[in-house]
DNA sequence: CTATCTGCAAACGCTTTGCAGAGCG
DNA sequence: CGCTCTGCAAAGCGTTTGCAGATAG
């Protein structure tokens, strides 16, 4: 299962296994919410009483990236979100997110990927990933939005 | 011109034209590169000898994206950059960057607006901006390295 | 055992803010 | 002249780092 892969993963890369990285890993698994900065782990593991520093969770969310358990992402909000990267199904997403309420929407990958290939045969690069956001008014409110647009932004 | 443009659009904002706005929005109009954060211009005035507060620079950036003379983009290294958006043109940009040296490229534009296209579809959504960045190696580096891949991220 | 990892606190870099004085309209 | 803008310095926030002690293998 999940931690057992963390711990062939770590040592194959001559990392340690450690407590702390089987509880971070473990938030992100058992997290309702899917997109958590390190200052969120942080706070949640405060809250169930994992007494782990801060400089751990960003060193644990970083290492745990680089070994593909974690995804980063990146909302514009000058902080760095990390998700799940679980590497069986497909689960990359994009978004469109609505300037005004803030709901995000996941995109259909297979739109993404057509365009991808084009950009590998322009450009000639090997697109390993990428990172999609689309913005606007959702459904919602676009009805309700015609008037105070402007002072918001 | 372009700072007649501005001073206009600050009247009928009721913001006040002052030598500051002139002097940030001309460090991008004379600036050989493109995406600079609120940093890097606030090194280049002091390079130039203008004695600009960091706080105004920061307040005036802010304000010219408001205006919509600057355009504010992210490239997820933490720092929000800036780049004239010329309204005339149409000079948005995606950008493919290599993962290993950093290069970066502008794609086409007409790939991105047809997925634009359908993801309104899809959703509903009406898109109003959009940022969209792929990842991976140009091709000079796909050449060279097949080894360090692993250590450098 | 010893190299890696952790905790702590301090430092960092970018960005924001409060306030008193400067200056646009 | 009044209201906005600026400069300054301090604070804020997320993130990184140096170091001594803890711990995995």
């Amino acid at each position: 299962m999940l931690y057992e892969s963390l711990r062939k993963e770590l040592r194959s890369r001559k990392y340690r296994m450690t407590a702390q990285r089987e509880i971070v890993l473990k938030v992100f698994a058992e997290s309702g919410e899917r997109h958590l900065g390190a200052e969120d782990v942080y706070r949640k593991l405060l809250e169930k009483r994992y007494r782990i520093s801060k400089a751990t969770v960003y060193r644990t969310v970083e290492l745990l990236s680089k070994l593909g358990f974690l995804r980063r992402l990146e909302f514009g909000e000058g902080v760095y979100r990390y998700e799940l990267a679980t590497p069986d199904a497909e689960t990359v997403h994009q978004h469109v997110i609505c300037r005004n309420c803030g709901e995000l929407l996941e995109i259909d990958e297979q739109l993404v990927k057509q365009l991808v290939k084009n950009v590998e045969k322009q450009t000639g690069y090997v697109v390993t990933d990428y990172d999609v956001k689309f913005f606007g008014l959702c459904p919602k409110c676009q009805s309700k939005n015609k008037s105070k647009a402007d002072e918001s932004e």
